[in-house]
DNA sequence: AGCAAGATGGAC
DNA sequence: TCCATCTTGCTC
């Protein structure tokens, strides 16, 4: 499992950092909805919105462990190939989290997490201050993790 | 209207 | 190290 926190309009590397448009609006709505964004023209990136409504703030998905013992770990590590494997894109930005009844939703599965991790952000120029700051979580005991364990 | 950069990933 | 591929939001 890993995560990266973006801190809404003064985070130089969030998407709300011009403030709400038309892409980042779904940033600033209510908590528990999904992000979804296309990186590059090709791969697309999830995110939980986390903050109340009104401020933006989300949590980026970056790698997670796949229940089926069939998936493969690596095809659901690194957030381009995490919404690849479950089929994730634009038409489910702004999806209902908290609803039993949408395609995407989250439960509490009683995994209980014993170490967390942390370093800064992946693909953000480290040379500024939101580029070091350690915002990037996972779980230290996960194999799903994309990148350095640093 | 044009443009540079981008929260990536896979090939060389 | 390089590049595919296209959306976004700024600048002129």
């Amino acid at each position: 499992m890993e995560v990266e926190a973006y801190l809404g309009e003064r985070d130089a590397a969030s998407h709300a950092r011009f403030g709400p448009t038309p892409r980042s609006a779904i940033m600033f709505g209510p908590p528990g909805r999904l992000y979804v964004y296309l990186i590059y023209g090709m791969h697309h990136c999830m995110n939980f919105v986390t903050e109340t409504h009104g401020t933006a703030g989300a949590v980026l998905i970056r790698a997670a462990q796949p229940l089926n013992e069939h998936a493969d770990t690596k095809s659901h590590s690194g957030p381009g190939k995490l919404c690849a494997a479950l089929q994730i894109n634009r038409s489910h930005n702004g999806l209902d989290l908290t609803c039993a009844g949408s395609t995407v939703f989250v439960v509490d599965d009683g995994f209980r997490v014993r170490r967390v991790a942390s370093s800064p952000r992946i693909g953000i120029d480290n040379t500024g201050f939101w580029g070091r700051r350690l915002l990037r979580f996972f779980v230290a005991a996960s194999p799903a993790v994309s990148g350095p364990r640093r």
